[in-house]
DNA sequence: CGCGGTCTATGGGGG
DNA sequence: ATAGACCGCG
């Protein structure tokens, strides 16, 4: 077999500039400059050199301007090319960040660095090399969702759902598995052929390994262990990658599954006599081989937070085992939070046992008192949050500097409720993901098609949309065909004519081919919007949905607009781009990539999405039990250590300010539930929260102690600070309503207001105009209510009528 | 084949 | 509450 050796893979060896295995501590020292302001922790850590080296960083430790100035020092001594350089984050977000950064150090010299997240840095090497795993460069991949449709269609074929299996649990199993790399081979030797469920199992993991084969895709999962298959089965290709990084970075190491880990040991494993090039420049040792690259990992144990797709706390935990003569530096000291917040911190993670003693610690002071709120509904808390966002921004603090957390994407519902009504700005981070709406998927299914021939999957979602007669038993016949000669779906249709379908059918089938081929044809030298525009018009796509009465498609049609926009934006971005560029970079985008520092909104996110970012002001909400920790999450093995460390993660985000919120009632789908405050809140010494509204409050209404706190029956409640934080305690006036937020959008026409005029709210009773601002719909009215203080609500939907 | 109704499963985190 | 599966009818 031969290899495609392309610019990057021309031996870099042969124009090194330093080399690499010189004795730890003894590189070149970069300009003050690059060490300026840091500690000696810090800047041991960015001059450190060695074999491997572990990097400590608790949260907020400055750890990302390290490893920047780490790579950035490297550049800047000539230890390093930066095409040398790999480094792995977490985000695209952050990738895009490290580079600027580097760039803003070492100049344009930056260029040629890979960063980027793992799954990025697989789709690269394997595009790169599609051809020695019998796959063409173009292939799809497929997101969850996908994964989930070719599954149902196994589970179909086989009728194996009398066996209890469902799309969902199979593809979490088959998940798994691909995360140890146990792929269906290595399986089906560990099978136990009289269990009929692993038997079946088998069978299905099979055919969607075959599935996906077949339609030249690839799974999440597999971009990761199948880079790793690849350098196992072919060692002369991970020799061109272990020659060319010389210099790899791992941040966020405490998240990564064994497939990510293996990954790096095969990219920092010497390279063997037999694939060093004999006119190489590299040192070679003693034998002719080239040591392995350095390796640098960065990570906190105490932020491990996503086991449930496999993260390994043992792959930093066990570092220096796995990787001898490693150095381990250790950063606790905290750039970003005030002492108060790494208090709360400090003895909310020191609950968590096994784990090795770490105490942040800051000079800048203990800064305000974390701000506690107990709402009566989930409502009542989410007027709280936007109050306070109101009041905040009304200091001078921008939106953009402020989140709000929450565990579940569910709990977004009531926030936005109350934002819009409120007229806060704000913004969901991966939310109901843009991508994963049904006219979204529609129109990138076509993008597939024409990219990738062989995704029957895409090409069968968009065969009948917009509905042009090809049902299921047309759908049947053609694929009947295709099984027949042995050709993709997409190859039959041109032979429409020859199944004896009806004249207006196969008249579709063909109009419907003939608009793929167009495209396909183009496709290498067209703009990737330019090929969507012209299939959303050929294809009538717009117009279908123009066409019908349902009100949510004219959202749909936007939507479809949006994604022309963001094709358009694509080619700013990239003038070469092609359109596999763009499906790659569309199947690869994080939640956390939707951060927009300019938006000038509030960022919603769950505390997942949370980790890496850093806010001025931080909304923690529903604290409570069941919801933080997730129900689901106390009968899992060491469940409630990584929900207590999800708190953890959310608690150090915030920089100045920390608002944690609950609520005494909560409605899931319906009903409404009685709400505890979480376990995790009781840990949070008293005398840092200062109550608005605490637990107890909530419950008797200003009266006695909780009922709610006393449930549990810890015998620690004391500790909730009422009473404490809370001089007196009088019974409050209430000034915020247990709000029942009605479904049903509320439109009051072209209610206009003007200053003077007295309203009723809903919610808030009587009240009086102080202030309109804005245009149109989009007016904003400044109410001070008798009763209820001074809000912002938008005229158009608020609840209110004027008097 | 397409439509509109009823029924049922599903409500955790994500690349 | 909601989306998707399912079923019977025009």
């Amino acid at each position: 077999m031969t290899f495609v050796l392309d610019a990057f893979d021309a031996d870099p060896g042969t124009r090194q500039p330093g080399s690499h295995g010189t004795a730890p501590g003894s590189a070149p020292v970069p300009d003050d400059a690059l060490l300026e302001g840091l500690n000696p922790q810090q800047r041991e850590a960015v001059l450190y050199r060695g074999p491997s080296l572990l990097i400590v960083a608790g949260a907020g430790s400055g750890k990302t301007s390290v490893l920047t100035r780490r790579v950035a020092g490297l550049i800047q001594t000539r230890e390093a090319w930066p095409s040398q350089i790999l480094a792995i984050t977490f985000t695209n977000k952050a990738a895009a960040e490290m580079r600027e950064r580097v760039q803003a150090l070492v100049g344009g010299a930056a260029e040629g660095m890979w960063i980027s997240t793992f799954h990025s840095a697989c789709v690269r090497i394997l595009r790169r090399q599609a051809e020695s795993m019998g796959m063409t460069q173009s292939f799809t991949i497929y997101d969850s969702a996908d994964s989930r449709a070719l599954i149902k269609r196994i589970l179909k074929e086989l009728d194996a759902d009398t066996l209890g299996f469902t799309p969902g649990n199979v593809s979490g199993k088959i998940s798994k598995l691909k995360n140890e790399l146990t792929d269906a081979e290595s399986y089906s030797r560990n099978v136990n052929a009289d269990d009929p469920q692993e038997v079946a199992f088998l069978e299905i993991f099979r055919r969607y390994t075959a599935g996906l084969r077949r339609a030249n895709a690839l799974d999440f999962d597999d971009l990761i262990a199948e880079t790793v298959h690849l350098f196992r089965a072919f060692p002369e290709v991970a020799a061109l990658y272990q020659r060319r990084f010389r210099h790899v970075l791992v941040d966020e190491y405490q998240d990564t599954n064994h497939a990510q880990y293996s990954l790096i040991r095969e990219l920092v494993r010497p390279i063997k006599p037999q694939h060093v090039p004999e006119d190489t420049r590299m040192s070679v040792d003693a034998n002719g081989g080239i040591p392995g690259a350095s390796l640098t990992v960065v990570g906190d144990s105490d932020q491990s937070i996503y086991a449930f797709r496999g993260a390994d706390i043992r792959n930093i935990v066990e570092f220096e085992r796995d990787f001898p003569n490693s150095k381990v530096i250790l950063l606790e000291q905290n750039y970003r939070s005030t002492q108060n917040i790494l208090d709360a911190a400090n003895a909310v993670i020191s609950n968590n046992f096994d784990r090795k003693a770490k105490n942040l610690f800051t000079t800048v002071g203990s800064g305000d008192k974390i701000i506690g709120y107990t709402g009566y509904t989930g409502h009542d808390e989410a007027q709280f949050v936007a109050d306070e966002i109101a009041t905040l921004h009304e200091q001078g603090e921008r939106y953009s500097d402020i989140a709000v957390f929450y565990r579940t994407n569910s709990q977004t519902r009531a926030l936005e409720e109350i934002f819009i009504r409120s007229a806060i700005p704000y913004r969901v981070l991966g939310g109901t993901k843009f991508y994963e709406r049904a006219e979204i998927k529609d129109a990138m299914a076509y993008l597939i098609q024409v990219a990738n021939p062989a995704d029957d999957l895409a090409l069968r979602r968009i065969m009948n949309v917009p509905k042009r007669g090809i049902g299921p038993a047309t759908e049947a016949a053609l694929q009947g065909y295709a099984d027949r000669v042995g050709v993709t779906l997409r190859d039959a249709l041109p032979d429409a004519a020859q199944l004896g379908l009806g004249p207006k059918v196969t008249a579709a089938i063909l109009e419907f081919a003939a608009i793929l081929d167009e495209a396909t044809d183009s496709a290498p030298t067209t703009k990737p919007a330019d090929i969507l525009v012209k299939i959303l018009e050929r294809t009538g796509y717009i117009d279908a949905l123009r066409a019908t009465r349902d009100p949510q498609d004219e959202a749909r049609i936007e939507n479809v607009e949006e994604l022309v926009a963001v094709t358009k934006e694509f080619a700013r971005n990239n003038p070469e781009g092609t359109l596999v560029d763009f499906l790659t970079e569309v199947s690869l985008v994080a939640a956390a990539d939707e951060l927009d520092d300019s938006s000038g909104t509030v960022s919603l996110m769950t505390l997942h999405t949370a980790k890496g970012l850093e806010f001025d002001a931080v909304f923690l909400t529903g604290v409570e039990e069941d919801l933080l920790p997730h129900r689901i999450s106390s009968g899992e093995p060491g469940g409630l250590a990584e929900e207590r460390r999800l708190f953890y993660v959310g608690i150090t985000r915030a920089r100045k300010r920390l608002y944690l919120s609950l609520a005494m009632t909560r409605s899931t789908f319906g009903d409404t539930s009685v709400a505890m405050p979480s376990r995790y809140l009781q840990e949070i010494p008293a005398e840092l929260i200062e109550w608005r509204q605490s637990p107890g409050m909530a419950t008797s209404r200003g009266g006695t102690r909780s009922r709610a706190l006393n449930g549990r029956g810890t015998g620690s409640s004391e500790r909730f600070g009422y009473g404490t934080a809370l001089p007196a305690a009088p019974p409050r006036v209430k000034t915020e309503w247990t709000n029942t937020v009605t479904n049903k959008v509320r439109d009051n026409g072209d209610l206009t207001l003007a200053v003077g005029d007295r309203i009723r709210h809903s919610d808030f009773g009587e009240g009086r105009v102080t202030g309109v601002t804005g245009e149109g719909s989009k007016s904003i009215a400044e109410v001070l209510f008798d009763q209820a203080g001074r809000k912002r609500l938008l005229i158009k939907i608020a609840p209110i009528e004027k008097l």
